[in-house]
DNA sequence: TCATTAAGCGTTG
DNA sequence: CAACGCTTAATGA
């Protein structure tokens, strides 16, 4: 259980809620510590809650049958997720792994059914975060196809920062150029030299183990 | 052939 | 000690 207070900081959803639903939803709610590169869960675990990135940063991914590293996406903080695996009521497809020490919050099942089944705010907020996924999905289909290594690197970095899947969040973001590529799918080489052309341009600074976003607008937009 | 990548290693913060 | 830059051999378009 967590405090009213720290509900409507953690969980930008939150305060278009009722305060009877608020209250639910505190309730519902614990928190947990993981460690840099620990599993949040695994793939094929049915887990039993909704979850959200509090602080820190991890990614949705799978191994492929060599052995490879396919990322699908990064959790900012701010974000939520495993909707679709309540419910649905199936396994998870992919594990999520913390990238650094990330504090996530667990719903649980029964609260967030009970909040599905009753509440119009939470519902409308659903709605709105599944049909801005869905934008993203459509989005990389050209990705995948025609996109050059700057603009997957921009588009990636702009996906991390989007204000309706993860509200609240600054400008920065800690990061290595290692897992920037993991995450844009490129290596670590052609990641350098991407966020190097998006400096030049001045649309992000480049940091020790970390961006600073200063053009988000033109970052999602960059080659178009 | 030319470009890109993974891997290894030295440097740095 | 991890992130980054650089070199090099392998890979593949």
């Amino acid at each position: 259980m967590i405090s009213r207070e720290h509900l409507l900081k953690i969980a930008f959803w939150a305060r278009d809620l009722a305060e009877s639903e608020i209250e639910q939803a505190r309730r519902g709610i614990v928190e947990k510590t993981f460690p840099a590169g620990a599993y949040i869960c695994h793939r094929g675990d049915r887990l039993d809650s909704w979850t959200g990135v509090v602080d820190g940063l991890a990614k949705m991914r799978t191994v492929s049958k060599s052995g490879k590293d396919v990322t699908f996406a990064g959790l900012q903080a701010g974000g939520w997720f495993g909707e679709g695996t309540i419910l649905k009521d199936e396994a998870r497809r992919y594990d999520i792994v913390a990238l650094r020490e990330t504090r996530m919050a667990l719903m649980s099942r029964a609260t967030f059914l009970g909040l599905f089944e009753h509440s119009v705010a939470f519902n409308r907020f659903l709605v709105r975060q599944l049909n801005e996924r869905l934008g993203q999905f459509i989005a990389v289909v050209e990705y995948d196809r025609t996109l050059e290594a700057p603009e997957r690197v921009a588009r990636n970095i702009a996906w991390l920062f989007n204000p309706v899947l993860f509200p609240g969040g600054g400008s920065h973001l800690e990061i290595s150029q290692e897992e920037l590529g993991l995450l844009t799918g490129i290596s670590r080489q052609a990641t350098n030299k991407s966020l190097q052309a998006l400096e030049t341009r001045g649309l992000l600074r480049v940091e020790r183990n970390g961006i600073t976003v200063l053009d988000l607008e033109s970052l999602g937009h960059y080659g178009e």
